[in-house]
RNA sequence: CGGGAUGUGGCGCAGCCUGGCAGCGCACCUGCUUUGGGAGCAGGGGGUCGGCGGUUCGAAUCCGCCCAUCCCGACCA
């Protein structure tokens, strides 16, 4: 294409509201445009690199065996009222009435149509399935937030499996994670598989690929020992013992005015991890106490996991004051029976410990938790800080920002159950298939690349998915040799296959420059009088800088190698 | 939903406190010069000052309500 004639409206700055590297970038570059929050429109550039990434995701499903198919992305209630996600998907469903007074809501996922399709499965003998496809998913998001990483409106590639039993999901599961790393490492990311939090979508076993980056949502423990890797959702860490402080028979009540914090406490003499933190929770609609060492930050996600819970909730300060007469700050759990209480682990055996009266302005001292609290369940919901040992080698863990780039689930039984699936085993014996899920957002992942392959000057993308892999770019549109020679190479180049991208716009070379590196394209080849003079072409890598003097004759076949050199990479 | 911030030509911003002709840079159009790293000069086009209401002789500016957008947290590819 001739870039005189394409839209790519780049932006000397970008507008103030993008804050992301990746969200400055595209926008700048001219790749993308916002209409609303959440919502964006891929402009020719952005749409090619989109086209791309999407292209390696499928030729790697396509090569576990995964189908192609393509479902409607708008769905009548029914359907969900069928699994019970129709209520339990809540404000994040984008619902919509039709004109007969129907209700429907756009997909947020397709495990429910899916699993409606599988119910043609009959026999065991149609076993194993993996079916695929990329279509755009709609999700209410409460914040969408940096450019293209989390938006309201996106395609996915999300894909499921359906198998007879266990061993077969493992295989597909297996299947994905090895297609995952795969994809990822062509899109030159550096994703790691973690352990994570199945969250919303149930199922017994899950793993994200997460890549660092400071754009990231989601902390992520990293073991350099013995390779642990877990969303901080999940991960556990070894505890270190602590040394009790002298307890006393009964709790002492001392004054503490003004006193609200853990760190006011603390420079009273009584140290975080010798306090106990209580929380207020509304729990599935019922208060409860939460409990953690007063040092440990509490995750919500870990307690719903643990406990099954939906609703996780901090109580309102009006609320907590009715049940405890006291308020957030003198807050304890010694002497209460009227509300569940959870204690974290981290609290097993303590005591000589400090906490709220509940009563205003007051604090307890000399409290063994086992004796003096009545707790009603011993979880693990306490966040791990970075440094924290390694539980299975004693390492230091280290606590990074990493971005969620995909994410496989073993999902069982609960959709294919629900839809009333079953096929017949040999024996005759009707069986409910076994179903994992496996998605890949094809924006975010372009943002993630785009996050983490940029310099001063733009973006810099990988070949495999770059909008164009060569950019002809003429110094000086009116000088007829230089002209004749980059449309001569324009057609060599596609005519070898070759994205080539020919600037013929009438301005100064060194806008051309400056937006050939802005918009990232791995190769630029520049033309000019300069090098005509001494026949050769000047070809320069957008990474590093790198500029080789080619001879005219041989410049086609040149780029042709170091594009098709590119395009293996990582394979 | 809790906390913080912002809305003025396409983009970046000033003006607002102390009310009185809506400005600057970039981009855009015309002409001349320039031409291998975001050119110079001259001329020019483009703005419901987020919206509605109020105060006032007069509102971008003061007051109220609303909307939108961004950032931090709870949720997700």
């Amino acid at each position: 294409m001739r870039w005189s004639s394409l839209f790519i409206p780049t932006l000397r700055d970008a507008p103030a509201e993008a804050e992301a590297a990746s969200h400055r970038l595209l926008v700048r570059g001219g790749f993308i445009r916002q209409l609303q929050s959440g919502h964006y429109s891929m402009l020719p550039l952005g749409w090619r690199v989109h086209q791309k990434v999407a292209e390696v995701v499928r030729q790697e499903m396509d090569a576990i065996g995964a189908q192609e198919f393509l479902l409607p992305a708008m769905h009548a209630a029914s359907v969900w009222q069928t699994s019970g996600r129709w209520t339990s998907m809540g404000d994040e469903m984008f619902r919509l009435t039709d004109r007969k007074g129907g209700e429907f809501a756009l997909g947020m996922t397709h495990e429910e149509v899916f699993a409606t399709l599988s119910l043609e499965l009959n026999s065991y003998r149609d076993l194993p399935q993996l079916w695929y496809q990329i279509q755009w998913k709609f999700r209410d998001e409460p914040r969408p937030k940096s450019g293209l990483l989390r938006v309201r409106e996106f395609a996915m590639k999300d894909s499921y499996s359906f198998d007879l039993d266990d061993e077969g999901l493992d295989r597909s599961f297996q299947l994905h994670h090895a297609a995952y790393l795969r994809i990822f490492r062509r899109l030159d990311l550096d994703a790691v598989p973690v352990e994570a939090s199945s969250g919303a979508m149930g199922g017994s076993a899950s793993i994200e690929f997460m890549v660092e980056s400071d754009a990231g949502e989601d902390d992520v423990a990293l073991c350099g020992g013995c390779g642990y890797a877990a969303n901080v959702e999940r991960a556990t860490a070894a505890l270190e013992m602590v040394e009790n402080r002298p307890s006393s028979d009964i709790p002492e009540s001392f004054p503490t005015p003004g006193i609200r914090t853990i760190n006011a406490l603390a420079e009273l003499g009584h140290p975080p991890i010798h306090q106990i933190k209580t929380l207020v929770y509304r729990i599935d609609g019922e208060l409860a106490l939460i409990l953690l060492r007063g040092d440990h930050p509490f995750l919500e996600q870990k307690f719903a996991d643990a406990t099954g819970a939906n609703e996780v909730v901090p109580a309102e300060a009006d609320e907590i004051r009715d049940a405890l007469g006291a308020s957030p700050g003198s807050l304890g759990a010694v002497g209460v029976d009227t509300l569940p209480i959870y204690a974290d682990e981290a609290l097993r055996g303590r005591s000589g410990m400090t906490t709220g009266a509940n009563e205003d302005d007051f604090h307890l001292q000399g409290v063994d938790v086992e004796r003096d609290v009545r707790v009603d369940t011993w979880v693990d919901v306490r966040g791990i800080l970075d440094g924290e040992a390694c539980a299975s080698c004693g390492e230091p863990l280290s606590v990074a920002r990493f971005i969620e780039a995909g994410h496989i689930f073993k999902l069982g039984r609960k959709y294919s159950e629900a839809m009333g699936v079953s096929v017949l085993d040999a024996e005759g014996v009707s069986r409910v298939p076994t179903m994992g899920s496996y998605g890949i957002g094809v924006g975010r992942a372009m943002a993630t690349v785009a996050e983490t392959h940029h310099d001063d000057n733009g973006l810099v993308w990988p070949m495999a998915i770059a909008p164009y892999e060569v950019v002809l770019t003429v110094a000086k549109v009116d000088h007829a040799e230089s002209m004749a020679v980059a449309e001569s190479l324009y057609e060599e180049l596609r005519g070898a296959g070759i994205d080539v991208l020919l600037d013929d716009r009438d301005g100064r070379a060194g806008v051309k420059f400056a937006d050939a590196e802005l918009v990232g394209i791995p190769l630029r080849v520049t033309i000019g009088s300069r090098g005509l003079e001494s026949e050769t072409l000047e070809v320069s890598s957008r990474k590093t800088g790198e500029q080789t003097n080619v001879p005219l004759k041989e410049v086609a076949a040149y780029v042709v190698n170091a594009v098709t050199a590119g395009r293996a990479a990582n394979r």
